[in-house]
DNA sequence: ATTACTAGTTGAGGGGGTATACTATTTTGG
DNA sequence: CCAAAATAGTATACCCCCTCAACTAGTAAT
């Protein structure tokens, strides 16, 4: 444990924990007022999976199956998603519906285009290189390759 | 814009806005399920700037008045944290008492271990300075020097 | 069939946030 | 000097997030 582990912790406590939110807000566009970061993650997981249930997306959010319910809940409200009956009557498929699927990538569009202002505003084309390869790893890190 | 902007948007919300989440939720302590993260960085620009209006608060951590308010009220009933009067008598200058003092340090100890045996266990040493460097370049480009 | 399990919902309770309205105090300025 | 304007912080209503425990309904297993 040298000073850079020091630094990186703190970093770490800075950027990650504190600073990605407020990236998060000035991102200044209506559909991130109308959908939560979370509501956003399900739509993307739903549409990338097809069909999904309130389960499979509870371990995917890695929260409780009722958190999930009540997203589900409100993401139906807004139709942006629909109920697929299987033969099992318990269980609930859910998918995107048109109007879902154009959100998300309208929604993937508006977060493309802050970001690369952002980053071809600060970071030089060289760092790039080398801001992806640290990304990567930290994905590989929080272990969210499943996701 | 070419495919590697690509990639570091989806990196980006990969990693900073679903991943941070699961790491903070995955340091296992009981001061980490006692006090948000936003009730500890609260503890620490208190610490750091040794005594701090509410209004001051509001702007470290970017949100409305209220919402510095009510965190006050939790952390005054944890008693980590006391009210010193001054002259105006609408003011209220916060500090920490010396328990919020000793939590702050055992919060960061907490934490550095856990990003200790994190980063050791799955960054060479040559990478260290790459991740350094990037995360230095994320902290100036979010803007949270003056934090 | 009867019991045991599983999928998903509901409601209580506590965390986060905003905006508005309000109190109390200080500043400003005619 | 005193009334009006500005400021610090609180309270309330309403929204999102979360967990846990109790519950319904449907399926599986003995």
């Amino acid at each position: 444990m040298d000073g850079r582990i020091k630094e990186a912790v703190d970093l770490f406590q800075e950027v990650l924990v504190y600073g990605t939110e407020r990236v998060i807000k000035s991102v200044d566009h209506p559909l991130w007022k109308e959908y939560s970061p979370e509501q956003i993650q399900m739509l993307k997981l739903i549409g990338s999976e097809k069909q999904i249930t309130s389960a499979r997306l509870a371990v995917l959010q890695a929260v409780h199956k009722s958190a999930i319910s009540s997203r589900i809940k409100k993401l139906l409200q807004k139709d942006v998603i629909q109920v697929v009956q299987t033969t099992d009557k318990r269980e609930k498929l859910l998918e995107l519906t048109d109007k879902g699927q154009a959100i998300i990538e309208e929604l993937d569009q508006v977060l493309a285009d802050y970001l690369e202002k952002l980053l071809s505003e600060n970071i030089a084309d060289e760092e790039i290189e080398q801001f992806l390869t640290i990304f990567r790893k930290l994905k590989t890190i929080i272990k969210m390759d499943g996701v």
